[in-house]
DNA sequence: GTTGACACCTAGCTAAACAAAGTATAGGTT
DNA sequence: AACCTATACTTTGTTTAGCTAGGTGTCAAC
């Protein structure tokens, strides 16, 4: 993937797959890997701090549990956060439309 | 538009304005924002620098002018560009579709 | 003579993704 | 035992591209 690409959609991203139920950061990573058949293999200082930012930002509750051993801090999508997220897909559908619009070609002659 | 958006994106933009024929700085602001229905409507401060940073990279000309007492910078793609948009294009789809995909939902049921 | 569209420029700011390092557990291999 | 890999989380600091906010100048309209 081009660098900078995500640069703003990551939200929407990880709003996406916590919406379809809670999660811990390592699996939404694993989630997000999956779900695009490789394309966003992002590494964990991109994730870990975008969850951070979501919880901050009051989208995201999380809660801490010990699975066999190992830490979780398990993360859940709140009301505000799903508002948000169908802000955000808005957003999205609007922007990729307007690179497609772009990106078909000029309708009129390019006179001037 | 999302602030942050755009970032990794502007290139791919500008270059499929300006394959559909040379045009000036401003030219390709309004054709932009025409063209995607005011959703990119950028300021000159992004769209300047950008064009230059194009034109360093190699993938565009430019020639300047005078269009009635008014200096202009006209911008030509070139064949680098041409295969730079073509890469770009390329690597938007890729994108899109994976965002597509991690929107679509989870297909297998969340277990875990 | 002031306003607004046209047409260009750039220094500096910002924010978000990322690199790179760290901590720690569990399980498998040699 | 020593080692490696996967799991699981954290944080500091760097990068960079878009944007803010200013600047210069022309022309037409009011």
């Amino acid at each position: 993937m081009k660098d900078q690409a995500l640069k703003g959609h990551l939200d929407l991203l990880l709003l996406a797959v916590l919406a379809d139920g809670p999660a811990h950061g390592y699996a939404v990573l694993a989630g997000l890997r999956d779900r695009s058949d490789g394309v966003f293999d992002l590494p964990e200082g991109t994730i870990y701090p975008a969850l951070h930012r979501l919880e901050k930002a009051g989208l995201l509750t999380s809660t801490w549990s010990t699975e066999s051993g190992r830490r979780r801090r398990t993360y859940s999508i709140n009301a505000k956060g799903q508002r948000a997220m169908k802000d955000r897909r808005q957003g999205w559908e609007e922007f990729s439309d307007a690179v497609a619009r772009v990106l078909e070609g000029n309708p009129w002659p390019a006179t001037n």
